[in-house]
DNA sequence: CTACACCGTGAAGTGGCTTCACGATAGCAG
DNA sequence: CTGCTATCGTGAAGCCACTTCACGGTGTAG
């Protein structure tokens, strides 16, 4: 019954879930971060210039609550809130230098975990990870919604 | 540079992480719970009855945030708190029948994921995802406080 | 010009989480 | 037996993430 090694690996991804999310909220917290104004800061560093429209869509949270981790992350000087040049209802949201400063430096510590994490690991049993993580997320996105699979026309 | 790679499956881990807790989220919320609830509920099936402080170290939180989620589960008649035999400041907290039969649920609804995810991948990439969370988990341990390594004599 | 759809936010509420303070009980020293 | 002290659970107060509902300001199509 090979049930039970099925089982054992979703155990396996469910603690690395908790450990992860453990890790992160803490060394955020140290940074005066929280994970949630993080992602919005992440997003915004791959997308650019956002509306808060275009926010909530993307990090799939209501237009509300863009609000308040806007409001939060411009309080901490790491963003700012400026006009939309065209739509005079939208502002765009932008990092400023101190946001971007702080972007980098959470690059670096991820590269530094993923080396941790992972650097132990032989190229080839990296690899097959990796590819098996594929695999697993394939099967995994369209059980979730909000993912990357949303379009009713 | 194979900090690239690490980076990558650092990049499927955190995807990963966040897809299973909107999974969990959703489906938990379907039966009328929480995660923060049921992670309570389940840690009591494999625990036995046991006093609130003893439920807040296992799970790392505050004694107060314990109070609180027993209170939610007993409002919904999954819990019951009694008192404790031999020490009248505690309370042990016990599932109920109900209580009971919803883990059950639960574990098959998570062996049915776990099917779901895993039941795609032949024995031997199992195996091999396996051993290398375990690897990661090994490294990641030690790193975050409060997982299982606390012994201060 | 008039509808209507959309942008962001105030108001109100839920859940998870924390620290601090406090009463009740246990346990131990004297 | 009598205190001192540690522990158990909980009220009070507060922060963060998140939601829905309502509303004013704005764009846009008819």
């Amino acid at each position: 019954m090979p049930d039970d090694a099925r089982v054992a690996a979703l155990d396996r991804v469910l603690e690395l879930t908790v450990l992860l999310g453990r890790d992160m909220t803490a060394s955020l917290a140290a940074s005066g971060l929280t994970v949630a104004r993080t992602t919005l800061l992440w997003h915004l560093r791959a997308a650019g210039p956002s509306t808060q429209r275009a926010l909530a869509d993307a990090l799939g949270v209501s237009a509300r609550n863009v609000t308040g981790l806007v409001d939060g992350l411009a309080a901490a000087g790491l963003v700012t809130r400026e006009p939309h040049p065209d739509d005079r209802r939208a502002t765009l949201v932008t990092p400023t230098a101190r946001g971007r400063e702080l972007l980098d430096e959470l690059g670096r510590g991820q590269a530094e975990l993923a080396g941790q994490l992972f650097g132990g690991l032989p190229p080839d049993r990296l690899d097959a990870l990796v590819s098996a993580l594929d695999d697993v997320l394939e099967r995994l996105r369209p059980l979730v919604p909000g993912s990357a699979a949303e379009e009713t026309p």
